[in-house]
DNA sequence: TCTGGGGTCCTAGGACCC
DNA sequence: TCTGGGGTCCTAGGACCC
């Protein structure tokens, strides 16, 4: 630690119910409609209006569970848009890079900016610009919070969401009130405590998070590991968690779906499997890594009554590499050795993990370097293709051309900013 | 009928080595 | 009879995030 560091201020920029605020900016008559958003498979609630949170709504449940609530209520109903709400991800995240030189991308709908050193100007009106240009370029609504550390930072950003009164912008450096609004917050209300540590927390008798800020230092460490630590001296507004301005290439990456309706044969299996290797694969390239490990799994519907078979394998690769046709080889060969007949699955997946660098592989001998580099073509091809057209532009025919398994996405608006023949029309 | 998907970090304990 | 100590690497599992 460096003694005497500048006393760090750090925003959080938060969209307001982010995929829904994406629906509205396309269908105004959404606004001040109660709206939700479901994930993959229209399965849960992943994205909630204010009009439904205020109906009791909850995040993550299965979206069937709310039938009757939809239909009394008007409630609107969207699959999610992934291409859409990343893609607008994109424009509010290009708009606020021009209010900081220090900038991290924290999630598809959160940023933390560094104002460390803007001590000249009003942070609040500051922010308050900011939120005004987002609003302005991208139709996206956000909310602001200002603090010492992205912990405090995060607090401040929950206030100015729910007190409207702040007008979406709330700054809590050097607020003389700081302990009295810590007082009145929950400890599972912050970044970083999850159900297990509130629960194990209040067993402790630290209920607010003003109690956590003053807790025992050896107790959290013991308790919390150094994780916990990092929180409680956040909370006394030192800086411990960076900001993490590049971004570091995925550790691992994870292609899995459930199915739109139970499969049985391996033939829909491998094609499911092959498609997603396809996605896992074109992730890897554009990190320009090489993956050592692939790993297969499948799964039947646990919520069902009925026969139950999951398994997953590992496999180490004799040469790492981020070859679609080569990945998708491997998977489909260790897929074959943990299926079993007779069962009604649900999902399936792979993951590529032993991820590094594709310059700092390890080369084969025995793989004649045409071949190699001639698969190298072949990629860099498909994946321009496709991010010029649109991805699935260019398949690998293993994926299949009739994919019945595929998820249900029943209620997905068009993709307006991102294909060509789904751009809105001006009447 | 209907229950998502993709990540991170930390720690303890075992294997292995000298 | 007596059975060290220190280091590294890997993995599984648990916690968390959006």
């Amino acid at each position: 630690m460096k003694p005497n560091r500048e006393k760090q201020v750090i925003a959080l920029v938060d969209c307001n119910n982010f995929y829904v605020s994406c629906e509205r900016v396309f269908n105004p008559a959404l606004e001040g409609k109660p709206v939700i958003v479901l994930s993959n498979n229209d399965g849960c609630v992943v994205a909630r209006s204010n009009e439904v949170k205020k109906l009791g709504v909850i995040m993550g449940t299965p979206a069937f569970k709310y039938r009757d609530l939809i239909k009394k209520y008007g409630i609107g109903v969207f699959s999610s848009n992934y291409a859409l709400y990343g893609d607008m991800s994109q424009r509010v995240m290009e708009t606020l890079a021009q209010f900081t030189p220090e900038m991290e991308v924290y999630s598809i709908d959160e940023a933390f900016l560094s104002l460390t050193g803007f001590n000249n100007l009003n942070r609040t009106e500051y922010a308050r610009h900011i939120r005004s240009t987002i609003h302005k370029w991208t139709g996206i609504p956000v909310s602001i919070g200002i603090g010492s550390s992205k912990t405090l930072a995060k607090v401040a950003n929950k206030i100015a969401k729910k007190n409207p009164e702040y007008d979406g912008v709330f700054d809590i450096t050097e607020d003389p009130g700081i302990d009295n609004i810590l007082a009145s917050l929950d400890v599972s209300d912050i970044w970083g405590i999850g159900d297990q540590y509130a629960k194990f927390l209040n067993r402790h008798g630290i209920c607010t998070v003003l109690q956590l800020k003053n807790a025992d230092d050896e107790f959290i460490r013991d308790n919390m590991t150094v994780v916990g630590l990092r929180i409680v001296h956040e909370l006394r507004g030192v800086s411990c968690i960076p900001l993490e301005m590049v971004h570091s290439p995925r550790k691992g990456i994870v292609s899995s779906r459930s199915f739109g309706r139970s499969v049985k044969t391996l033939a829909e299996l491998r094609e499911s499997v092959a498609d997603y290797m396809a996605a896992a694969a074109e992730r890897l390239r554009g990190q320009k890594s090489v993956a050592s490990f692939v790993h297969v799994f499948i799964a039947t519907n646990r919520f069902k009554n009925e026969p139950q078979y999951s398994n997953f394998i590992t496999q180490r690769l004799p040469v790492p590499t981020a070859s679609t046709q080569d990945l998708i080889k491997y998977a489909l060969s260790n897929l074959l050795k943990i299926y079993r007949p007779g069962y009604r699955y649900k999902k399936a997946g792979v993951m590529l993990t032993g991820i590094m660098p594709d310059n700092q592989a390890q080369l084969d001998l025995f793989t004649p370097f045409k071949y190699r580099a001639n698969r190298k073509i072949i990629m860099g091809a498909m994946d321009e293709i496709n991010n010029r057209w649109g991805s699935d532009t260019v398949q690998i025919a293993a994926a299949g051309i009739g994919q019945l398994w595929q998820m249900r996405q029943s209620r997905k608006t068009p993709r307006f900013t991102t294909q060509w023949g789904e751009l809105p029309v001006v009447h």
